[in-house]
DNA sequence: AAGTGGTCTAGACCACTTC
DNA sequence: AAGTGGTCTAGACCACTTC
């Protein structure tokens, strides 16, 4: 665990069990180094991840301040983070939910032409093709239609579409995914989406469609999940 | 302009105008220290503004790397980022196009028990409350159903609701707003939504409900936005 | 072995707030 | 005037990649 890590992991506890109360000024930087015996540029890195995470709010001139933790209603069965993009099975697991699949398609195809070129592949290379339901403790949450091309991931089995595609792609592949880009819209649900997520035919779907990096900057993943209106909000901190 | 920000404009302009290829290796941190004449933290602050902004990949050991700029397939009418809270009219002016606004109530109310809550305000603490509908070029965007505390913000107008609120509070007030919760999620238009957004009842609608906070932490406006799903898209960009 | 990015030190200097 | 956070310097040291 890095120093800056550390320190902002230590006030987020504070915060967190009560220690440190909402609007009360936390130490200033200087005392923060004496503190943990580290220089100013790494408390500084530790208020930044706390000020992204929402946690906390600097003034300059006069401190850093404990925000008061706001959580919006969530009616919802599922709640997501838009933060980091962890997939289905890690956001799903805190929640300490049974996470589930069931498959309906999973076959090697050429893409689509604008799938292709956003994957970074020729027209006619291969790529494998899948489309599952998520389940949270048997609840459909969101259908998946997913393309990753073949040359980049050895030996993707249908077994490993029932858990994390992601945690085989990192574990026993050794890929490191690195960045996403979204879109998200709101989208009605085809016939055959209805069925299967159980809901009617139009209702509102949340849909992430997104392209997947890894560190190497080759795109990994083009994917397009749909998740039930009614059972998935999507959570997410932005700066003015 | 801080010293980062040059040297990642700088970077950024030779990524869009051709100068920098997808899959170019960028100067190394070392070489755009002399370059520069700055210290190497600088240029790091300079290479992670990058990345985050999905420009490039940086990989420790080989290099730092331009990403092959992609742009998810763009259909719908309108486009937000939801990196940084830009408020309707920043985000639509960029393209061109004319905003305006219908106002369909402008009052002082108590607001509803769980939005006082959210707004850390008293139960029986005014609020001004407002529903208008946004258009770009004339075409119906998004509704918006907004509360913002009174004693916060002297001298509010319905003419203010035509333009920018934002811009009222930045420029005429003087706050400094920092950042807002956001929950994202799909739901159906309503009866009198269908009616005020020019489209069926039961219309997938992307809504952001959302706090927004100054930057003493105070919280200033409690807002849901509900946005046509087929000419509105958010995006995004997300790390792993 | 040489080159690369990532974290960190010990401070300087500044902008801004508070009194 | 004193206190606070924000940017930045000039380097050290390290982890990792490439050859």
């Amino acid at each position: 665990m890095l120093k800056y890590e550390v320190i902002a992991a230590d006030i987020q506890k504070s915060i967190e069990d009560g220690a440190l109360k909402p609007n009360e000024k936390l130490p200033t930087v200087v005392e923060l180094c004496e503190l943990y015996g580290v220089s100013k540029i790494t408390v500084r890195r530790a208020m930044e991840w706390l000020v992204e995470n929402g946690l906390v709010a600097s003034r300059r001139g006069s401190g850093t301040f404990v925000k008061k933790p706001i959580t919006l209603p969530e009616n919802p069965l599922v709640t997501g983070s838009n933060e980091r993009a962890e997939g289905f099975s890690a956001q799903h697991y805190k929640h300490s939910e049974r996470v589930t699949s069931k498959v309906y398609d999973f076959s090697v195809v050429t893409p689509p032409a604008h799938i292709a070129e956003l994957l970074n592949i020729e027209p006619d290379d291969f790529a494998y093709y899948h489309c599952r339901v998520r389940l949270s403790d048997d609840v459909p949450i969101a259908i998946e239609y997913t393309y990753m091309p073949l040359d980049l991931i050895p030996g993707l089995k249908r077994q490993h579409l029932y858990g994390s595609v992601y945690r085989y792609l990192r574990d026993e592949i050794g890929l490191t995914l690195s960045s996403f880009h979204r879109a998200i819209r709101a989208v009605p649900a085809t016939e055959s989406e209805a069925e299967r997520l159980d809901t009617e035919v139009g209702a509102p779907l949340l849909e992430l469609e997104q392209v997947g990096y890894l560190d190497s900057g080759i795109p990994f993943e083009y994917s397009r999940s749909r998740n039930v209106g009614e059972r998935y909000v999507l959570n997410n901190i932005t700066l003015a």
